[in-house]
RNA sequence: GGGCGGUUAGCUCAGUUGGUUAGAGCGCCUGCCUUACAAGCAGGAGGUCGCAGGUUCGAGCCCUGCACUGCCCA
């Protein structure tokens, strides 16, 4: 047996051995079945990661967390499917390409479209497989046979068309609308990609005389460039300030062009304009601002567009003309400023958009654009959530996404951008009209001319990463692939893409799926048309700090740097651990060096166990490995620790199982750590020791026996604990079986259920009883200042029942507590310094030892005072009268039981006080 | 402004429909190189569960208010 492991775990020696060997052995495909599956399908998709990205601790939480699940999921039986793949990520690809082309000094003009889309294909080849190789290393138990990417043709051809049958049922419409523009990637972005800030501002009040010369209007405004595109001022109808001036006629300043004299701008009256605010009457920039843009809807007012792409003014004559926003800005109101047309400068805080991509300031701006018709969508995606079709965990995320979806505005999917999916759309250059189709037109379907220009727009990503769940099965077409796996079981994400792209799934996949029949050829109903049954949502990975990890602050955490100082292993656990449904991870080292000492410590367990496969190998006794995936139980005969080892592994092995799940990870987790180190290494290791004896003097059937036990709980151990830490668990299983393993992988053996004949109540009893007792014993060794290797005798008196359970497991109690003798005197002859009392037996260690008499009375007053609490709660309880004809029977009892143990243990305290007084 | 959360040991967090002495890891103190493991073993200290009321036989958990704090949306 190769049993030569180094005395400390060292994970980089075996982690990517068994990467490798995982990928490489296609461990983890799940092909499509002949006909229906055999096992219920487990399908899980990856949040696709962009293709630019590396992997940041986020992703490893999430890929953490659906590993551990697919591999439960495996492990029970399930045809488990995890697909893995990449986004094209339209911006952030995009603007990855041109900073490199920038580096070579060139431009994505310069190079035209159809070059630098595929210069972009060619950078993806090159840089776009880190991520999932990253992925790859860490053992996802993906299927790699099955990687996707969302600019892959079929992947394309369902983006196609589900644009055309949106198109066809009326559901897609364009036209020119305010949007969030992007001035420095200068294309459109979606509200989601807009993040708010509050910045110190200005708030500018400025003079508008009116045209007759009679007077002037003061406005107040935040952003006074914006005046040049100006059509109106707008009053509160009620405003009692401004009644004469209704319908007069301004004269707007500074909005000459060429030598034309300046612009005339109507007052008119409107409700948004608040009388609280600033000076009560509020310019009018239909163009340039969303509220404004409705007003001059609702007055059909003019909406000239005053910026470029660049945000730069664009009025060719205005000296402003070509000026960027900030500059036109500070020269307007300078300008003003020596018109003694500027009233006032106020400080005032203001609320600024931000483009997440870029980090320019948006530029709310008039532009064609397409949308998506999204209330039909959206109705359906709540109908789904509320008859409960989707599932989400944590609950509350359910509200969150009522929320959204009940004031949900139609989804702008067009994009100023080169990479992306292009709008199957084409321009009639001729009578101007707009054919979409699937496949590029010869002629125009509305004059018949060819001369046709396809839509230069692209589609937002999340147009695309929304369908992945019916895509990725070959939709649209009507696959094999689509009846086994769709609907998906759960998907596991992170909040913050709530919105983008879970919400607009279930839209998408209710939507277009509910056209697509189920396998046996019946109507789909909305409850098979979900793209998945559950949501798992998990927060967000802090800093140790809890800070948001962020480039800026320097504060981010590489995990493929912890990996490779803690192993991944670790890592993984570290994540579980803390993963408690709804709360932040604060990621902290001296965790994951914790688990790492865990790790450690299972290695080292196994370091033992394989020293004692091999001495018993010597002496002629062999437990073959064979016998270890049949279910176990020790026979009869066999001492306590065996019969409570195994009860404990089935009674952890069915809280584990029931954790996962609830995807209450951190509790799953737990429960193996303390399994494996405090029942397994702690307790039984140690005395099992005692079994252990196989020279020809010893009873080799019952060593045998123990040897059985002991390799086949730690064999089963390994597999509880296998989702959470693969590499360990694949590394030390294979050394079990000495390498004629019965699968390929622990990964494909059967995760541990509990069985019922296993579980023990009286043995687990027992076995407390015992460990109370060793502790006892060795809290008084401590207290008493017993030498650490001196052998002891000690004292009891306890009940018949206790008495046998000890004598029978005399040698337990002597190992665990360094114990030379066990007696039972007639008479209790030892001082309270000497003794201990719990409520099923009281010990005692005759020891000379000086006395600290102080010391002593400090220690029994506050077992007195923590006697007496519990006494003075239980009583208080059971005097009511209320609380007895209410509370269960259960809680009273046990409570009784409570209270005169409390009450035994606080005499027998007062005695040892009165004696120790009398030592005194 | 609207919505959703959080506040429990020095730190990071558990605590499932209210029910018997509120737990874990790390850190801290003390003693041990006990031949699987010093990344270890053993023992120990440490909490009026943010504050104030209320409901209940019974509240860390339910209700109200307050304080502090985080996130999302407008």
């Amino acid at each position: 047996m190769s049993h030569d492991l180094p005395k400390a775990y060292d994970p980089t020696a075996i982690e990517d051995r068994w990467a490798e060997y995982w990928v490489r052995e296609r461990l983890f495909d799940a092909p499509t079945p002949d006909g229906a599956p055999a096992a219920p399908p487990f399908t899980i998709l990856l949040p696709p990661p962009n293709v630019t990205g590396r992997l940041h601790m986020g992703h490893m939480l999430n890929q953490t967390e659906m590993d551990i699940l697919t591999r439960w999921r495996r492990m029970l039986g399930d045809l488990a499917l995890w697909l893995p793949g990449t986004d094209h990520a339209g911006i952030a690809t995009q603007m990855m390409v041109e900073r490199q082309l920038a580096s070579e000094n060139k431009s994505r003009q310069e190079l035209g479209r159809e070059a630098f889309v595929e210069r972009v294909w060619q950078w993806k080849q090159h840089y776009g497989g880190a991520i999932l190789d990253q992925m790859k290393r860490l053992g996802a138990s993906v299927d790699w046979t099955r990687e996707y990417f969302t600019m892959d043709d079929n992947l394309s051809i369902a983006v196609k068309d589900a644009f055309v049958r949106l198109h066809e049922q009326g559901l897609i419409y364009r036209g020119a609308y305010i949007v969030n523009w992007d001035p420095v990637q200068q294309t459109a972005v979606s509200d989601l990609e807009v993040e708010h800030a509050e910045r110190s501002g200005k708030l500018y009040h400025l003079r508008y005389p009116l045209a007759d010369g009679s007077g002037s209007v003061v406005i107040a405004t935040t952003r006074p460039e914006t005046m040049l595109g100006d059509v109106a001022v707008a009053v509160n109808p009620r405003d009692e300030r401004y009644l004469t001036l209704h319908g007069k006629l301004l004269r707007l300043p500074l909005s000459g062009v060429d030598s034309a004299p300046e612009r005339e701008i109507p007052v008119i009256t409107d409700e948004w304009a608040n009388p609280e605010f600033g000076t009560g009457a509020v310019k009018v920039t239909p163009a340039h601002d969303p509220n404004d843009f409705a007003i001059g809807e609702r007055h059909a007012l003019p909406k000239p567009i005053i910026m470029d792409e660049r945000a730069r003014i664009d009025l060719p004559g205005s000296p402003y003309h070509g000026l960027d926003r900030y500059e036109a800005r500070e020269r307007i109101v300078a300008d003003l400023r020596e018109r003694d047309l500027l009233v006032d400068v106020k400080e005032h805080a203001l609320a600024i958009a931000i483009s997440q991509r870029s980090g320019a300031v948006i530029e709310p701006r008039l532009s064609t654009q397409w949308f998506v018709k999204i209330q039909p969508l959206a109705d359906k995606a709540i109908a789904a959530v509320e008859q409960g079709h989707i599932k989400f965990t944590p609950e509350q995320y359910a509200k969150t996404y009522f929320e959204w979806m009940r004031n949900i505005h139609d989804w702008c999917i067009s994009r100023q951008l080169w990479w992306g999916h292009r709008i199957p759309a084409w321009h009639c250059r001729n009578c101007k009209q707009i054919t979409v189709a699937r496949e590029t037109p010869a002629k125009c379907s509305y004059c018949g001319s060819a001369e046709l220009d396809q839509e230069t727009d692209v589609l937002d990503t999340w147009f695309s990463s929304g369908l992945l769940p019916c895509s990725v099965f070959g939709w649209p077409r009507h696959t094999h692939d689509l009846d086994v796996f769709y609907p998906t079981q759960l998907l596991v994400t992170g909040f913050d893409i709530l919105f983008f792209w879970v919400a607009r799934m279930i839209m998408l996949g209710c939507h277009f799926m509910l056209d697509v029949p189920m396998a046996d050829g019946s109507k789909r109903t909305l409850k098979d048309a979900v793209p998945f049954r559950e949501v798992y949502i998990h927060a967000l990975v802090r800093d140790a700090d809890r800070q948001k990890m962020s480039k800026t602050k320097g504060n981010v955490i590489d995990p493929i740097e912890i990996v490779e100082r803690y192993g991944t292993d670790a890592v993984r656990f570290t994540l579980a651990a803390m993963a408690s449904p709804g709360t932040d991870i604060a990621f902290s080292e001296a965790r994951t060096e914790g688990y790492r000492a865990f790790a450690n410590k299972i290695w080292n367990a196994a370091r033992f166990i394989f020293m004692n496969v091999d001495r018993a190998a010597e002496a002629g006794i062999v437990v073959h490995p064979k016998t270890l995936v049949n279910s176990f139980g020790p026979d009869e005969n066999a001492p306590i620790e065996a019969h409570w080892i195994v009860s404990r592994l089935n009674s952890t092995a069915a809280e584990v199982n029931k954790a996962l799940g609830e995807y209450r990870f951190h509790e799953a987790a737990s429960l193996v750590y303390q399994f494996f180190w405090g029942d397994f290494c702690d307790w039984y290791l140690e005395i099992v020791k005692l079994r252990l004896d196989f020279s020809h003097s010893a009873n080799q059937q019952a060593s045998k026996s123990a040897l059985t036990t002991l390799l086949s709980t730690f064999e089963a151990a390994l597999r509880l604990l296998s989702p959470f830490m693969p590499f360990l668990t694949e590394e030390l299983w294979h050394a079990v079986y000495d390498g004629r393993t019965p699968a390929k992988s622990i990964a494909l053996t059967r995760y541990p259920q509990p069985m019922e004949e296993a579980l023990s109540v009286t043995v687990e009893a027992d076995m407390a009883q015992l460990q109370e007792l060793i502790v006892m014993v060795r809290a008084l060794r401590k207290d008493l200042d017993v030498p650490e290797r001196e052998h002891v005798t000690i004292e009891m008196a306890t009940s018949a029942q206790v008495r046998e359970l000890t004598e029978t497991n005399r040698a337990i109690v002597e190992k665990l507590a360094r114990v030379s003798a066990i007696e039972f005197p007639p008479h209790w002859n030892l001082s309270p310094a000497n003794t201990r009392t719990r409520s099923n037996f009281t010990v005692g260690l005759p020891y000379e030892k000086k006395i600290d008499v102080a010391v002593e009375r400090e220690r029994l007053r506050k077992k007195l005072e923590q006697y007496e609490k519990v006494l003075l709660n239980a009583e208080r309880q059971l005097d009511n009268v209320a609380f007895l004809a209410k509370a269960p029977e259960k809680v009273v009892s046990g409570l009784k039981k409570q209270a005169s143990e409390a009450a035994m243990l606080r005499k027998e305290t007062l005695d040892a006080i009165t004696k120790l007084e009398q030592l005194a």
